[in-house]
DNA sequence: TGACGCTGCTTACACTGTAAGCCTACGGTA
DNA sequence: TACCGTAGGCTTACAGTGTAAGCAGCGTCA
């Protein structure tokens, strides 16, 4: 019934898959249509092989999710290490952020993969170096990163939870929530939704700068021992 | 082969299911085997029951896991109003980290449910409250609710998802880690590891009160219109 | 009594990850 | 030139998933 042992033409020699090939094609297909929609079959498909040749390439499905992480940590733009420290963090976050937000499926990967990829690994001594050149000791490097790293994750992981993208659609969605919302029971509720997220030129986007702010401001080389 | 339609020995009627029981009897087993050992059919068998019982209660998967979510932020401790804002913010902060603890799955179901249950609009109605008893403006207490909550979240993600829970533990892997690792290549990640990860008596949870206060101390209802 | 609705059960289906084994083309050697 | 080992595809098969469709026993009310 099928051809056996299938036969390219032989002029077109199917481009050889290798690992970054499969989580690239991994990658785009998170991003389409979500993490759930990356199945091997799918991600096979999308190369125009059958599902089974990617586990030459690739040790299973869990070791895929941990390429693709890898990969989205390889597309944060790393600090220099030559700037002032609180630019360069700034700058980090917000390249970290930008990322983040053009593959959403990463953040929910991030807990539940323990082994980190050599982008991941590249990426955390970066910042860890900015933070010592800034003056910052082995332990204040250690604490700075955590706080900024968790607010950094912590917000992307409700921006991109939120079930919209855009003001206009916000808006949109936050008047259906509205009007199922009691504001006898939920009246704080209710009042920063009116009175704050449905003012025009409202954007929660704009938030991460206040918090980004706010955290490198406080925090100083001095204060951690 | 099966007796068709169960009957039940008379004595010992079967205690009705219903939503709640069906939550619980899956954020049990979310505890127990994580997320993933979250199937229809299991959480039917811990309540005795077959797969297809649990959609007379439940939509679906999804809906079950919109109903962990919402179980598991009942479980957190509401700021009272009362006491000052900052204490209200820490208690409330140290108790939704002992609960995301308790069940570490929650943290990474937090994005992609988009349905907030009761118990969730419950829970923030009293944070954004307690923010405005202490003097914060609607734009402001929005913004200072953002910001304890995104460092929250990033940090017990951050939390759960180290492959230990123990600082025992932390010695064993990191050791292993490290030997992994080349100095040359990643010296600040060796160094902060070394020096401070591996120092007798660190612990990764004390992060997280240093992280509350910095952030705690920065905000002040007057500084955000 | 009878009808009805609630709840749990059975069956069935499409789809998942992946183990096992087969086939072909390529590269190096005799 | 002929040979053969190996790498990287392919096929098949299986256990486990969520859930649609429909059946059976029970309690409740007319």
């Amino acid at each position: 019934m099928a051809a056996l042992g299938k036969v390219d033409a032989p002029g077109s020699r199917r481009e050889p898959l290798d690992r970054a090939r499969v989580v690239g094609a991994a990658v785009a297909l998170a991003d389409d249509k979500g993490v759930t929609g990356v199945t091997m079959r799918a991600v096979a498909g999308s190369l125009g092989v059958e599902a089974m040749s990617l586990y030459n390439h690739v040790r299973g499905r869990d070791d895929l999710l941990d390429g693709m992480v890898d990969a989205v940590f390889a597309e944060i733009e790393l600090p220099t290490g030559e700037a002032d420290w609180q630019d360069a963090m700034r700058r980090r976050a917000d390249s970290a952020r930008a990322v983040l937000r053009r593959h959403p499926w990463a953040v929910g990967l991030l807990d539940s993969r323990s082994a980190p990829g050599q982008a991941t690994l590249r990426h955390h001594d970066a910042v860890l170096g900015a933070l010592r050149a800034g003056g910052f000791s082995v332990a204040g490097a250690a604490r700075a990163f955590s706080v900024i790293d968790s607010y950094l994750y912590g917000f992307v992981l409700q921006e991109v939870s939120l079930p919209f993208r855009s003001s206009a659609e916000l808006n949109e969605v936050a008047g259906g929530i509205l009007s199922g919302l009691d504001a006898d029971q939920y009246p704080h509720l209710v009042e920063v939704t009116t009175e704050h997220a449905l003012q025009p030129g409202y954007d929660y986007a704009d938030e991460f700068d206040v918090g980004i702010s706010l955290i490198l401001g406080a925090l100083q080389p001095d204060d951690l021992p």
